[in-house]
DNA sequence: ATGGCTTGAGTGTCAAGA
């Protein structure tokens, strides 16, 4: 089974490369953050005469996500439980025996925001809300924008980024008791490159710079990670004209 | 230099992203 996250950052904007991506890669499951799309406006058609079915969870402007599978998608979920939100942030399916969990973590803004202060109460309810999926789904990944860099590695200039926003160590706090659930990293499950991310600033000529963050992940329950061959990232979308800023991540592991 | 791009909303210019 393949699976995919891309932050798409406008999907009325990306939806021609999203559609190309589609025929290039097959993969099974594509998780979009980011596409800025009331439910109305979400392009089904033009996804469902690519092949894919969609659910998506969407809002004017701000948000929204969505998941598109070969196969149908059953027991979508579009919040987390017990927590008051009306940022669509969120959408659970299960495909082919597989709990997928879509998610575009709250960016934070600045370690002194408010913003951030939501960003942590938000992952505290995504953990608390994880323990239960992982009971009733032991085979579960959760994909998605985290906006998080795991470790100074993901950090083109750690001491740069030190105590920052999507570095701070709330934040990995946050990160690393989701792999205490027993979720594992797919893209560390293999040897990897220096310098693999999967976000670029669009100013500065960042991604001809090298100048990335790798905050794009999907995290595997250890009954799915057992099986995994392959992660990777696939910087050639972020070469094209009009690019999102972020790269799509993909994960592959025997059903 | 708190900028630099990109998108959406809306038609002037600002919020938000990361």
């Amino acid at each position: 089974m393949k699976l995919a996250t891309w932050n798409v950052n406008s999907l009325k904007v990306r939806l021609p490369q999203v559609l190309d991506w589609l025929g290039q890669h097959q993969p099974d499951v594509l998780c979009l953050q980011e596409t800025k799309l009331e439910d109305a406006n979400f392009p089904a058609d033009a996804i469902s005469a690519a092949g894919y079915r969609a659910l998506f969870n969407g809002q004017k402007t701000y948000n929204g996500v969505a998941v598109l599978s070969r196969a149908a998608a059953s027991d979508a979920v579009c919040a987390i439980p017990a927590f008051d939100d009306p940022q669509k942030r969120v959408l659970a399916a299960t495909v082919s025996g597989v709990r997928i969990i879509c998610v575009y973590v709250p960016n934070g803004e600045s370690v002194e925001s408010d913003k951030y202060q939501y960003k942590l109460r938000w992952l505290a309810a995504l953990h608390t809300w994880l323990q239960d999926e992982l009971r009733r789904y032991p085979r579960l990944a959760l994909l998605g924008d985290f906006n998080i860099a795991p470790e100074d590695r993901d950090v083109h200039d750690p001491a740069a980024w030190a105590g920052k926003v999507l570095c701070s160590q709330p934040e990995r706090d946050a990160l690393n008791a989701l792999f205490n659930l027993g979720l594992q990293d797919s893209f560390r499950l293999f040897e990897q490159p220096e310098k693999s991310f999967t976000w670029w600033d669009y100013r500065m000529n960042a991604f001809r710079r090298k100048m990335g963050l790798r905050i794009d992940h999907i995290l595997l329950s250890a009954g799915l990670a057992e099986s995994c061959s392959s992660g990777k990232i696939d910087t050639e979308p972020r070469k094209s004209e009009r690019p999102s800023d972020h790269a799509p991540v993909i994960a592959e592991f025997a059903v």
